[in-house]
DNA sequence: CGGTTTTGACCCGCGC
DNA sequence: GCGCGGGTCAAAACCG
């Protein structure tokens, strides 16, 4: 299977400008709304898949995670029954954000979110069975995003993914998409993909075959925060590369989805949209079918093998979010 | 050779 | 104050 290399990371100054000014003016785009404010030039080519999703996705817009993710929320505690792992921060101002998300891992790897992490430290936590929380910083040395990763003490086959702060720049997909036009862009490299590390890769092989069979993942739980870190992009690069050739009503399905991706980024975790990480996870053969499940206060979502090639059904749900907050008043 | 991972040591906050 | 546990540092090892 001939590997595909994604593009190297560059931090230009510029293109960091451009993210740090797109977040604010991004924050307000809704969610999925064909009345989205598509900012940029690319706004009339997205105005399509925009319109296909909104026809297709009745779900909550903007406005109901904003007011889910407001401080105004009452306990979530008291109503999640999903609540599973409250991340008080640690004094105000040192982390911007800090929320937890709850995922199955696909074969024991750890789900890519579409940003580059390094890992910095490992633990052994107490009263855990499996026995150690990872920590990650990513690489982007003015970014201070952080994330935890360690198997749920309940279910080793649950991950509990614990993110902190934002991150200051797109995901790496999405620095390529952003500027097609542009020549630096077309030196990007293509970035390595991050090595398997652990647990996941002893499942590497397992995990392709998972991919390209039965693929099923859910996200369970999300606990806490304001906002979330950027989102993964890499399965429509890869498939891109890998099938320039389809059709045009799939080109416009994958970008409808994609430009959801786009739009969620800065609000919904990425692990949601691609839980599953390799970004080969989602081939032209194998879009996405995000499910409709039923289960309030969490984020729920499924990949699975569409039976139509086209047949994308968006339904993300997002029906409470939960914020968690606690106040240390020590 | 540069970037990433590993891993023991260190630091710090919290509870007793 | 002391011990414990979580988070981070940093040097060495590893890898492409």
């Amino acid at each position: 299977m001939a590997q595909v290399k994604e593009p190297e990371i560059c931090w230009h100054d510029e293109s960091e400008k451009e993210v740090l000014g797109g977040l604010s003016a991004d924050a307000s785009l809704p969610f999925v709304s064909s009345k989205a404010a598509v900012g940029g030039t690319a706004g009339s080519q997205r105005h399509i898949p925009n319109t296909l999703i909104s026809s297709a996705y009745s779900g909550p817009t903007i406005e109901d995670i904003e007011r889910a993710l407001s401080t105004k929320v009452p306990d979530v505690r008291a109503t999640s029954r999903c609540y599973r792992a409250p991340v008080p921060e640690k004094g105000i101002g040192k982390s911007d954000t800090k929320y937890a998300v709850m995922i199955k891992s696909c074969g024991g790897g750890v789900a890519e979110d579409g940003y580059k992490w390094r890992k910095y430290g490992q633990k052994t936590i107490k009263n855990n069975p499996n026995p150690s929380r990872s920590y990650y910083r990513c690489t982007n040395p003015r970014c201070s995003a952080k994330r935890q990763v360690e198997r749920s003490k309940e279910d080793p086959n649950m991950l509990t993914i614990t993110y902190e702060g934002l991150h200051l720049h797109y995901p790496h997909f999405h620095v390529l998409r952003r500027r097609p036009q542009d020549h630096t862009a077309t030196k990007l490299q293509v970035p390595k993909k991050p090595k398997l590390q652990g647990e996941e890769q002893l499942h590497k092989d397992y995990k392709s075959q998972s991919i390209q069979g039965d693929l099923r993942e859910e996200v369970v739980a999300v606990t806490s925060g304001e906002s979330s870190p950027g989102s993964p992009d890499r399965g429509f690069k890869e498939e891109a590369s890998l099938n320039p050739g389809a059709g045009k009503q799939n080109m416009r399905l994958r970008d409808a989805v994609q430009y959801q991706q786009g739009l969620l980024q800065d609000i919904v975790p990425l692990l949601i949209r691609e839980p599953c990480s390799t970004g080969s996870a989602v081939s032209s053969h194998h879009p996405y079918r995000i499910l409709q499940t039923p289960c309030p206060s969490y984020y729920s979502a499924s990949i699975s093998p569409p039976t139509n090639p086209s047949d994308i059904d968006l339904g993300l749900h997002f029906r409470h979010s939960l914020n968690l907050r606690q106040s240390k008043d020590r």
